[in-house]
RNA sequence: GAGGACGUGGUGGAACUGGUAGACACAUCAGACUUAAAAUCUGAAGACUUCGGUCGUGCGGGUUCGAUUCCCGCCGUCCUCACCA
C-alpha cells in the first residue's frame, strides 16, 4: 500500500516556500493587510508539542486569510531578556547571551521544521542593541513627557541573594531560590505613569469587541475604578496639632457613623511617631513584615494600635475619633488612611468590636427599622439614611451627593475617582535586560544619557559567582562622566523590567531593520494586530502594558493607533498524562510502556504511578518532544492533532492514540487522492450538475470558510473528515469533471492546516504551481440548498418520525400531511388536533 | 470576601437565532484479509425495554406547542483578583 512518505515531503515544501519568498511582506496600501501575530516567546530551550498549539492556530489564520487575498504580516521573534537566562549562566557559567542565542537558534529551527509560514526576514531578539536601543530612547522621551519618573517605593528584598523579587518569586514569605526570609525594601526606583490612561484604558475595553470577555472583565477589574470623596480630617494631640489626614472612601454617606480613623504602617504620619515610640516602631515593622501571600491575609489578626493622637470629626464640631495604625490598611491604595463606620462594614465592625468602639447605625432598609447591629455589619445600600444630622431620610446615592457638596463647599472633601491600578514599577537589579539609559550626578541629579550616546550596552565581561547584579559591581561600566557638567557620575545600573520589551515588539515587527523604532508608514499601515494569539496567562499585565504603551507612544508622536491588539484569541493548554515511579521521581511518557493487560510499567519493569492530567511542562516530565512526532508521523499530523477535537479556547490531551488516529487519516487522504488521480478530467475542466458529492463539497467549502473566519478550527475538521468520508465511498461514481474539482478543491481546502501534504498533493494532481499561492474556494450557491428537505414530524414536542418534503412546501399542505401519519394519529391516541405550528424546512409539530 | 467561566454517551466534543440531542473522532466490540500478528478495510453501539416504547444534556422548579439553549434556586468543577476603604 502506497504511503505518504512525509519526511521527503515535508522538507521539499518548506524549502519550495523559503526559495519562492512565498510569505516575504512589504506594506502595501493599495491591498487590504491581515496583520497575524502569536506572543513571541521566551528562548527557554527547546520546544515540545504543548508550546506549537497557538503557533498552528496562527498559521492556519495566515494561510488561510492569505488565500482570501489579504497582504498577510505574520513575523516571528524572540522575547530573549529574562532571569532564566541568568539562572542559568549562575549554574553552568556560560554567559546568558550565549545561553540566548544558542536557544533562539534551536527553537528556530524547530519552527521551521513544523513550516510555519513566517516572514523570517522580520526576525527579531528582544536583547539584540539593535532592538532595545530604541526602547531606550522611547524611555527618554517618557521622561521628557512626564510619563516616566523616579520614586521611593517597597520591594521585596532577597538577603542571601543581594536581589529585589517579585511578588510571584517570594513563596511564604521566603525568596524561591534562597528559602531566606524577604524583607520589605525601600529602593528609589523607576516607574511609568500608567495611571495617567487609568480611564481612557477602562473606556478602551469597550471598543475591544474581538477580545474574549473574561479578559476584558480581568482587565476592567484590575484597573479597578470606584467613585467616592476625599474627605480631610483635622488632628490634635501628640504634635499633630493643625495637620490634617487625608482619607478616601466609597462611602461618604457613612460620615454620621464613623467611629474611628485607621493608616498604614508605612503612611508618614506613622513613621513619623515611630521615631519617638519604639512600640509603634516595633508594631509597623511587625506590620511589615506579614508580607501579600493569601495564606497570610487569611489568617492575619486584623490588628490596630492606637495612637495620642485624635481626629475632629468635620461635621460633628466637639466630637473626636481615635486614630490607629492597622496592619490591614495598605499605603498603595488610596490615600493610605480611612475612615471606619463599624456599623456598615464588616471589617470595620469587627475592629469595633475588638477595641471596644461604638457602633452607630445611619443606614436603614427603606422599609424596615433602623438595624440592631452586634457582629453582623448592615452592608445593603439601598437604604435611607438616618442619624445622621441634614442627610436623614435620603437615599444612599442621593446622601452620597448632598455630603460631598457639603464637603466641598467647606473645604474639607471632593468627589474623587480612585483606581485600583498603581504605576509600572521597571526598574529590576538584574543584568540581562535593558539598561535604564540614565546617569547619576552628584551635582546634577539626574541626568538623561543624551541620545548620540544610545544604545546604552550592556558590558559582555560579567561574572556571576557572586549574587547580586553584576552591572552594580563592574569594575568600569558604571563609571561615566556626566553628560551635563563632566564631573564624575555613576550609572543607572537597573534594567527594565522585561515587560518592556514585550510592550512594543509588534510594532518593530512592521520595520524590523529600520533605524529608527519603526516607520510611520509602516505602523500607519500594519498596526493594529489583527488577530493576536497567546495565554490567558498574559490577560491582564504584558496586555495592558502594551495598551498603555501605544497611548503613550501616541503622546510622544511615534504612532497614531488606539490599541494595539483589535482582535485576541486566548488559547487552551496542552495537557499530557502524568507518570511517577515508586520512588515519586517523575517519567517521561516515552519511558513508561503499558502492558496487555492493563498495567503500567517503567523501562525497568517497575510499577509506574499514572498520575492526573497536566499541562505539558519539563518539571513534571509529561512532554512529548517535537522532534520526535515529527520524525515519526510528521509535521503535518502534529499540526492537525492540536487543531482537532478540542475547540482551541479548551485544553486538549495529548494521546499517542489520539496522534496515531490523525496519522490513520493522513494517509487516507493521500490516498484518496492519488487512487483517484487518473480519473480526474484535465485541469480546468469546469464541473457541472448538482449531485449529492458536488452538493457536500460547496456545503463543506462554506462551512469550513465559516469555521476558519470564527477560530472553530475542530469543527472545520470535522467537516473536512465528512467531506473526505463521503468521497471516499462515492467518487469513482462521479464524472470525471467532478472528480477534478472534488480532489483539487478538498486539497485547497486542506492547505491551512496541513500544508506540506496539500502541497504535495496538489503537485500530484498536475498543476505547476505552489498551492500556497492559490486563492480560496467560493461556494457556488445553487448548491448549498437542496430541494428536499427532512421535517422532523412531533406530536406535542416529542419527535414521531421524519418526512421528506419539497423545499419552501405551503404551510397547509405540510400539514396535511403531518396529520395523515400514521406516527402521528397512534400519538394522539385519540385526542383532537388542537394547534399545528409548522416551522418552515424544519419541523411540523402537532398539539393534541 | 469580590468577579467570572464551565457541567452533554466509556472519552474528547457537535448542535446556526428556542426547533430531529450525540455530527466528527478516540477507545471498545464483531467481522474480513493473514499461518499468525501488525497495518488496512467493513459493520455495531446513549441507557433501559415486555421490542409497542420509555427515559435521557449536573439537580429542582418556571416560561413555551417545543428548552442542551431563556429565567429562578441549588450542587459540583475551574479561573482571576483579593485586608482595595
Amino acid at each position: 500500500m502506497e504511503r505518504y512518505n512525509f519526511l521527503e515531503s515535508e522538507a521539499r515544501w518548506q524549502k519550495a516556500w523559503a526559495d519562492a519568498g512565498s510569505f516575504a511582506v512589504e506594506t502595501d496600501p493599495s491591498r487590504p493587510k491581515y496583520y497575524v501575530l502569536e506572543m513571541f516567546p521566551y528562548p527557554s530551550g527547546k520546544l515540545h508539542v504543548g508550546h506549537v498549539r497557538n503557533y498552528t492556530m496562527g498559521d492556519v489564520v495566515t494561510r488561510f486569510k492569505r488565500a482570501r487575498g489579504f497582504n498577510v504580516l505574520h513575523p516571528m521573534g524572540w522575547d530573549a531578556f529574562g532571569l532564566p537566562a541568568e539562572n542559568a549562566a549562575i549554574a553552568s557559567g556560560g554567559h546568558p547571551a550565549t545561553w540566548t542565542y544558542d536557544n533562539i537558534a534551536t527553537m528556530g529551527q524547530q519552527l521551521k521544521s513544523i513550516g510555519l509560514a513566517y516572514d523570517w526576514r522580520r526576525e527579531i531578539a528582544t536583547c539584540h542593541p539593535e532592538y532595545y536601543r530604541h526602547e531606550q530612547k522611547m524611555f527618554l522621551d517618557f521622561l521628557q513627557a512626564g510619563l516616566a519618573y523616579r520614586k521611593e517605593s517597597w520591594v521585596n528584598w532577597d538577603p542571601v541573594e543581594h536581589t529585589v523579587l517579585a511578588n510571584e518569586q517570594v513563596i511564604e514569605g521566603r525568596g524561591w531560590r534562597s528559602g531566606a526570609l524577604v524583607e520589605k525594601r525601600l529602593l528609589s526606583q523607576w516607574f511609568l505613569k500608567i495611571t495617567d490612561f487609568a480611564e481612557d484604558l477602562l473606556h478602551g475595553i469597550e471598543t475591544l469587541d474581538r477580545w474574549p470577555d473574561r479578559v476584558r472583565v480581568m482587565q476592567a477589574n484590575w484597573i479597578g475604578r470606584s467613585e467616592g470623596a476625599r474627605v480631610f480630617f483635622d488632628l490634635v494631640g501628640d504634635g499633630f496639632d493643625g495637620e490634617q489626614l487625608e482619607v478616601f472612601t466609597t462611602r461618604p454617606d457613612t460620615l454620621f457613623g464613623a467611629a474611628f480613623c485607621a493608616i498604614s504602617a508605612n503612611h508618614p504620619i506613622a513613621r513619623k511617631l515611630a521615631e519617638q515610640d519604639a512600640e509603634i516602631a516595633a508594631f509597623n515593622a511587625d506590620c511589615n513584615r506579614i508580607g501579600t501571600s493569601e495564606a497570610a491575609i487569611e489568617t492575619a489578626e486584623k490588628l490596630g494600635l492606637r495612637t495620642r493622637i485624635e481626629i475632629k470629626h468635620p461635621l460633628k464640631p466637639g466630637e473626636t475619633l481615635p486614630l490607629y495604625i492597622a496592619n490591614f490598611v495598605l499605603m498603595e491604595y488610596g490615600t493610605g488612611a480611612i475612615f471606619g463606620c463599624p456599623a456598615h462594614d464588616q471589617r470595620d465592625l469587627d475592629f469595633a468590636n475588638k477595641y471596644g468602639l461604638p457602633v452607630i447605625p445611619v443606614v436603614r432598609a427603606a422599609d424596615g427599622p433602623v438595624p440592631e447591629i452586634t457582629t453582623e455589619a448592615f452592608t445593603t445600600t439601598d437604604g435611607v439614611l438616618v442619624n445622621s444630622e441634614f442627610l436623614d431620610g435620603l437615599s444612599v446615592a442621593q446622601a452620597k451627593t448632598a455630603i460631598i457638596d457639603r464637603l466641598d463647599t467647606a473645604g474639607i472633601g471632593r468627589r474623587t475617582i480612585q483606581y485600583r491600578l498603581r504605576d509600572w514599577g521597571v526598574s529590576r537589579q538584574r543584568y540581562w535586560g535593558c539598561p535604564i539609559p540614565v546617569i547619576h550626578c552628584a551635582v546634577c541629579g539626574i541626568v538623561p544619557v543624551p541620545a548620540k550616546d544610545l544604545p546604552v550596552k550592556l558590558p559582555d565581561d560579567v561574572s556571576f559567582d557572586q549574587p547580586g547584579n553584576p552591572l552594580d559591581r563592574h569594575p568600569t561600566w558604571k563609571h561615566v562622566d556626566c553628560p551635563s557638567c563632566g564631573a564624575k557620575a555613576r550609572r543607572e545600573t537597573d534594567t527594565f523590567d522585561t515587560f518592556f520589551e514585550s510592550s512594543w515588539y509588534f510594532a518593530r515587527f512592521c520595520s524590523p531593520r529600520s533605524e529608527q523604532a519603526f516607520e510611520r508608514r509602516d505602523v500607519d499601515y500594519w498596526l493594529p494586530v489583527d488577530q493576536y494569539i497567546g495565554g490567558i496567562e498574559h490577560a491582564i499585565l504584558h496586555l495592558l502594558y502594551s495598551r498603555f504603551f501605544v497611548r503613550a507612544l501616541r503622546h510622544c508622536g511615534y504612532l497614531d493607533v488606539a490599541e494595539p491588539f483589535a482582535g485576541l484569541f486566548t488559547q487552551g493548554m496542552v495537557c499530557h498524562q502524568t507518570y511517577q515511579n515508586a520512588q515519586g521521581q517523575w517519567l517521561y511518557p516515552e519511558d513508561v510502556v503499558t502492558t496487555d493487560d492493563g498495567r503500567t510499567l517503567d523501562r525497568a519493569g517497575e510499577p509506574v504511578t499514572v498520575g492526573r492530567l497536566e499541562k505539558m511542562s519539563k518539571s513534571r516530565k509529561n512532554v512529548v518532544g517535537l522532534e520526535a512526532i515529527c520524525e515519526t508521523y510528521g509535521a503535518d499530523t502534529a499540526r492537525l492533532f492540536l487543531l482537532s477535537d478540542s475547540p482551541p479556547e479548551r485544553d486538549l490531551e495529548w494521546t499517542s492514540s489520539g496522534i496515531e488516529g490523525i496519522w490513520r487519516y493522513v494517509n487516507r487522504l493521500f490516498r484518496l487522492v492519488v487512487d483517484h488521480l487518473g480519473q480526474a478530467a484535465p485541469i480546468g475542466t469546469p464541473a457541472a450538475g448538482a449531485s449529492e458529492s458536488r452538493r457536500l463539497l460547496h456545503k463543506t467549502i462554506a462551512a469550513l470558510t465559516d469555521d476558519l473566519e470564527n477560530f472553530r478550527f475542530n469543527r472545520g475538521v470535522a467537516r473536512l473528515r465528512e467531506l473526505s468520508n463521503h468521497l471516499e465511498d462515492k467518487i469513482s461514481a462521479l464524472e470525471p469533471a467532478s472528480i477534478r474539482e472534488a480532489l483539487d478543491t478538498i486539497v485547497v481546502l486542506l492547505g491551512p492546516m496541513m500544508p506540506h501534504l496539500a502541497e504535495e498533493l496538489w503537485c500530484l494532481l498536475g498543476h505547476d504551481d505552489l498551492l500556497v499561492d492559490q486563492s480560496w474556494p467560493v461556494a457556488q450557491d445553487d448548491l448549498l440548498r437542496d430541494d428536499t428537505v427532512t421535517y422532523a414530524i412531533q406530536v406535542n414536542g416529542k419527535l414521531r418520525g421524519t418526512i421528506e418534503l419539497a423545499r419552501d412546501i405551503a404551510e397547509e399542505d405540510a400539514r396535511t400531511v403531518a396529520l395523515s401519519q400514521a406516527a402521528v394519529e397512534r400519538a394522539l391516541e385519540g385526542r383532537p388536533v388542537r394547534k399545528v405550528i409548522v416551522v418552515p424546512n424544519r419541523l411540523i409539530n402537532v398539539v393534541g
